[in-house]
DNA sequence: TGATAATTGTTATGGACCATATCAAATATC
DNA sequence: GATATTTGATATGGTCCATAACAATTATCA
């Protein structure tokens, strides 16, 4: 496992592998055998999905969506009334640290809090309506240049498995 | 996306949902819809990713390995002889993040570090006996209870595919 | 009813991991 | 032999994750 979100930075080094050699009769160096790590699901699997993140930042640059943010907004939209502890615990996020994702959401005018009559302790989160048209583009575009990338490395097939079969490890590992 | 180490901890409020409702006239509540999140590919990457270092860490426990180490200690393996640089970069390890890495690695008498005659800059990477040993029973713990455990859950095949699909992304995406 | 417990959002704080700049020593380049 | 590059290392800052604690509010129940 391991593997940085810079990791690719270094992915001209094969191809500069045979500048470094004085002689043909030199042993080649550069290009590490990696073994058994090929097969570890965790690193792999890592790997993955420092990838897909990568490339979905990518896609929402124009939008300034994070992956976790944009998972916000898409929860929230098909819960809308809920609050804080619900949306948050359901995406895993602790709500402490759900917090300054508020703030940071609602400051962008793309989510609200509203404090909720039946309960005065808590917040009911909604979309605002920027929000709502945010996340109709974000979806376009993740749909477009981000999923639709999948299809094309894969086929349809194959992604739907890879999603099933993720979804399963996820719920049941 | 999203998803905490910690997410598992509120597994059981589904199960108090009912008891929160008055009446059996009052809306269900609880049970969040996932909705489009479901299927994409980073919210369930990263899930699984999550479940399956928790799940590495758990196997072991006893050997006080975390995946990185694990995967440092594999290619200095399969890779006697390279330096730092080397092996941090085909991990995707920046190499100041890999110096308090590998002191804690020699501190444990698992690796160490010896400096190159031909580059007296560089250090030498190789594994003690002492390291050999542990690797070996981390690869028996990590195979049978580990992997062994997505083959229970997927099967041999589908195993297979998952990790063939998943280095695809991880290398063409 | 009223005392006690639990919940909600929040703040503060510490740890783990990631990334950049910088440095001295050693080596490569020209 | 002067200059540039590489290697391991240190310092430092950012982000994310996790825990404890708190005030306000609500639930519990004797």
């Amino acid at each position: 496992m391991t593997v940085s979100k810079t990791a690719e930075k270094s992915s001209e080094k094969p191809a500069d592998a045979a500048k470094g050699r004085k002689d043909i009769g030199e042993p080649l160096a550069e290009a590490l055998q990696l073994g058994e790590l090929s097969e570890q699901l965790g690193y792999v699997l890592k790997r993955a999905q420092l990838k897909v993140f990568e490339n979905f930042l990518r896609c929402m640059a124009s939008l300034q969506l994070t992956p976790a943010q944009f998972s916000v907004l898409l929860l929230v939209e098909k819960n809308p009334g809920r609050n804080q502890t619900e949306i948050a615990s359901t995406l895993g996020i602790l709500r402490p640290n759900f917090v300054a994702m508020l703030d940071n959401l609602e400051s962008r005018d793309l989510c609200a809090r509203i404090r909720s009559t039946n309960d005065r302790r808590s917040h009911i989160l909604v979309l605002t309506d920027k929000g709502k048209a945010v996340l109709a583009r974000a979806k376009k575009l993740v749909a477009t240049k981000h999923e639709a990338r999948l299809n094309d490395l894969l086929g349809q097939a194959n992604r739907e498995a890879l999603i099933g079969m993720l979804s399963k490890i996820a719920n049941e590992f």
